[in-house]
DNA sequence: ATAAAAATAGCACGGTCGTTCTTTTTTGTG
DNA sequence: CACAAAAAAGAACGACCGTGCTATTTTTAT
């Protein structure tokens, strides 16, 4: 029981607390992706976990605290799923397309769940505060790493050397936007085709060999 | 006073009602825009009509009632904006790109206000019911007048025979979306260029003359 | 001018919300 | 086992919500 036990304080104190802290936050996740971040309740978190609302609160204070958590919890899973297994390809066109690739099957994923940057873009688009703070932070990081691989990709030789990485990113960007919108809300079946098709031909529109 | 009192009743009867209700409904669609669909509270619309609560409610019988006529106001302000004024121009490029230039100047007017096509969608994509089905049936007729823009613009021989129009209508709807996206949440700059120049990017790709 | 009708106000109800305070239960530790 | 600390529950608060009901005021038509 004590085979790791580095440092005696924070390794067996608090195991309750945090443990339930992070299924609480699970479930809430769960519901704002359905409801989206705004119409996450307290009450409604309390009844799926089985517990009272203070019982709830008081891991957060408030629940602004626990949307932020909610938003870090979403953000700590796409990195896992859509941007770390990217990673194991080659840097250029190959990571490039398995980033799109995991994105598109992660919005695809959340179909029937919601997608809390897309959702919560429109819900804190001019609600101030901590809550927007922390959700534009993560949507950031996440285009900026796209944007990064875009201009890997030029670097490689794989696009054309004068594109433009931040307008490829964004119509790439565009493209998750609309796949979310028109399969979500619209139930228009090839949705996803659409969104392929499209992201094929901004790649081979700027495509290498030939220099400007 | 009986000039052209064709129908006695409906002529002069009603005006008062009628007359408040269409404030009302502005005031709404006022707000709806900043706070959404899912945030319009009765209340609020009373408070800044200057009137009771109960009397705003009168005119509709429910929130829902309300809701919806906010839906279709904003639907018919955005075809006199927006798509009529772009009928002016002859069939092909030159209406499509009037559309397009009218879409994103509506968005752009919008990005200290908020477009309710855009916000419902995510506050109602999971959520069924009639103010949905209000959403989806205005942006399904506008979706599909865009689209048949683009096949007008096809058989003038303004785009190749083989392109696919429901394909270039996702792609322009995809950069609508991105422009809002970027532009409102994440306030980056230059993002309305970016549109326009995906957008012609688009036509260039499938500009006409040959064949396939 | 007057009576009918429409529009609006006032009030109250039940409900949910986030939050605070107090009490009870559970947990970890010597 | 006992004791302190942490965790959870319980109850209550003020606020806002949509809505129904009943006056009251304003508009309309005769």
């Amino acid at each position: 029981m004590s085979v790791i036990a580095i440092s005696p304080i924070s390794q067996k104190s608090q195991q309750k607390g945090q443990q339930t802290k992070v299924a609480i936050v699970e479930a809430a996740l769960g519901l704002a992706s359905q409801i989206g971040l705004e119409g996450l309740s307290i009450g409604a978190v309390a009844e799926v976990m089985h517990m009272s609302k203070s019982g709830v609160f008081a891991h957060f204070g408030s629940r602004e605290e626990l949307q932020i958590s909610v938003v870090r919890e979403y953000f700590q899973r796409f990195e896992d799923e859509v941007f770390y297994p990217a990673l194991s390809e080659p840097r250029g066109l190959p990571r490039l397309r398995a980033l799109f690739g995991n994105w598109m099957e992660q919005v695809a994923v959340e179909l029937q769940s919601g997608c809390i940057f897309i959702s919560g873009a429109v819900e804190f688009d001019d609600r101030p505060g901590p809550v927007r703070d922390a959700l534009a932070e993560s949507v950031q990081t996440w285009l900026t790493a796209m944007c990064r691989a875009v201009v890997l990709a030029r670097d490689e030789g794989h696009l054309r050397a004068d594109s433009d990485a931040d307008q490829i990113a964004f119509e790439i960007h565009a493209l998750i936007l609309a796949l979310h919108y028109e399969a979500r809300f619209l139930n228009k079946p090839g949705s996803l085709a659409r969104a392929v098709t499209a992201f094929d031909s901004i790649l081979q529109r700027h495509s290498g060999t030939r220099l400007a």
